[in-house]
RNA sequence: GCGUCGGUGGCGGAGUGGUCAAUCGCACUUGGCUGUAAACCAAGCGCCCUUGCGGCUACGUAGGUUCGAAUCCUACCCGGCGCA
């Protein structure tokens, strides 16, 4: 028996939806799931006290950011990263294979995931420095053995390489973690992502062998591979077909950018994944691609946008999303979302959270991120309950027509 | 009363003869954020016309000098400070 595996309840009769659970050693999540990202041990601005009121069952940490501090011999030291934060139930960490991106091509773009310049300009959001980023250069090289960071903190240089990455995992003690991978950028053209997608699988193989060396951790952990690709579906599918061979304990698809119709092919990609196996999609999303997603077969996302969003004034309702220090909410005493059973709209008004942004009061970017977490978190048991129920796809109509009315 | 310094857009505060509707910060308005370099970033912010290296009105008030003034001169009004 592995440390984590994956256990189906319902499958939905006309799509991939599918309820299930999945068993690791610190608890079991019921799925689908929206995993909470906690990159530096912290779900920022939630403490674990809160997690289970807000229906947090997991969150996902970071290697790259955890092994730059504290360093993962000191999250060893404590006992690994749920002990030291003070959370007992299942924990994932990434990789660092996200920071190939956002430290790589990423950089100096600000927005992490960047679009088309033109699409940028036209959204109304900042676009590539051109300044910033050759005076600055790459924090991160890629060769076919690893790759070379240039610490976001203090310029100091670092190295991973599956092996590597693996290690620290097996140091930071998360339930599920995953091979290193390199998330590429979704304008990379096709001769790369077909080269960045083979040094991925061969990376993939080289983490998996790094995880088996290692006996104790290989009973105690979980490892995913990661599916990539880019937006080109016949490298999706191989990929999937590549790594889903490769008998992991469960599958991340990485990569995902929805504004470049990426999750479309997501379909495809589950149909090359092996069924009794939990898939992850790393990174994604809003509540539309969750449902593109659970419709996928997928059953657990992460995503920062609860908590970014939430630290930022963006608060989602049903109704779709609102920028709660705007003018129109000073005197708006009614709850973040009508008819949230979440311990802030239970409590507190819009005119008072918009208050606290507007005064920059640290509570506002709680109050929001709480609500925020809650509404995904419930958004995705709510379609687990769908799916027991045998009504996914009605579900996803009703939720959808509001939400985007 | 005399002397002196000063009155700039919601506020603070640059500018001190042309390229100034006026640097910058704050405030304000709106937008964005998808494995967190993110309690962040961007745009707008006198009025008008969808437009434009567009029109109009503006730098205490009123005049004046000049091709041209927020910038120079005169008077007045207001404020700070000093002396009476």
């Amino acid at each position: 028996m592995r440390p984590v595996f994956y256990t189906q309840e319902v499958k939905a009769p006309n799509s991939r939806a599918r309820a299930g659970a999945i068993h690791t050693p610190h608890g079991t999540m019921q799925t689908p799931a929206f995993i909470a990202v906690g990159t530096k041990a912290s779900i920022k601005g939630i403490t674990p006290a809160q997690y289970q009121e807000l229906g947090i069952q997991s969150l996902i940490a970071n290697t790259y950011h955890l092994y730059l501090s504290p360093g993962e011999r000191l999250v060893e030291e404590a006992g690994g990263v749920g002990k030291f934060m003070g959370f007992s139930g299942p924990i994932m960490t990434d990789s660092g294979g996200f920071q190939v991106f956002s430290l790589g091509e990423g950089f100096g773009k600000k927005l992490s995931k960047f679009l088309p310049e033109e699409a940028t300009r036209e959204a109304g959001v900042a676009h590539y420095d051109e300044e910033l980023a050759t005076s600055h250069g790459k924090l991160a090289v890629i060769d076919e053995d690893g790759v070379s960071f240039t610490s976001h903190i203090n310029g100091s240089l670092h190295r991973f390489t599956p092996e590597r990455s693996i290690e620290i995992q097996h140091a930071l003690g998360a339930d599920i973690i995953y091979v290193f991978d390199e998330c590429t950028a979704p304008t990379a053209d096709y001769e790369y992502q077909k080269e960045a997608s083979e040094r991925t699988h061969r990376w993939a193989d080289r983490s998996l062998k790094a995880h088996r060396r290692n006996i104790e951790k290989n009973n105690q952990q979980g490892l995913y591979g990661i599916v990539q690709g880019g937006r080109f579906e016949d490298l999706r599918i191989e990929s999937a077909k590549t790594v889903g061979g490769m008998n992991f304990d469960g599958y991340g698809i990485g990569g995902s950018f929805s504004k470049h119709d990426i999750l479309g092919i997501l379909d495809k990609v589950n149909e090359n994944l092996p069924e009794e196996k939990p898939r992850h999609l790393l990174g994604i999303g809003e509540p539309e691609d969750i449902f593109i997603g659970v419709a996928a077969g997928v059953d657990t996302f992460d995503c920062v946008l609860p908590t970014r969003n939430g630290r930022t004034g963006g608060i989602y309702t049903k109704d779709g999303k609102i920028q709660i220090p705007n003018a129109e909410y000073v005197n708006d005493f009614g709850s973040l979302d009508p008819g949230c059973e979440c311990p802030v709209c239970k409590n507190h008004t819009r005119a008072y959270i918009s208050h606290l942004f507007r005064t920059y009061e640290m509570l506002g970017p709680v109050l929001a991120s709480m609500h925020n977490v809650y509404f995904l978190t419930n958004l995705t048991r709510t379609i687990r309950q769908s799916i027991l129920d045998g009504r996914f796809e009605e579900y996803k109509e009703s939720f959808l027509a509001r939400y985007k009315k």
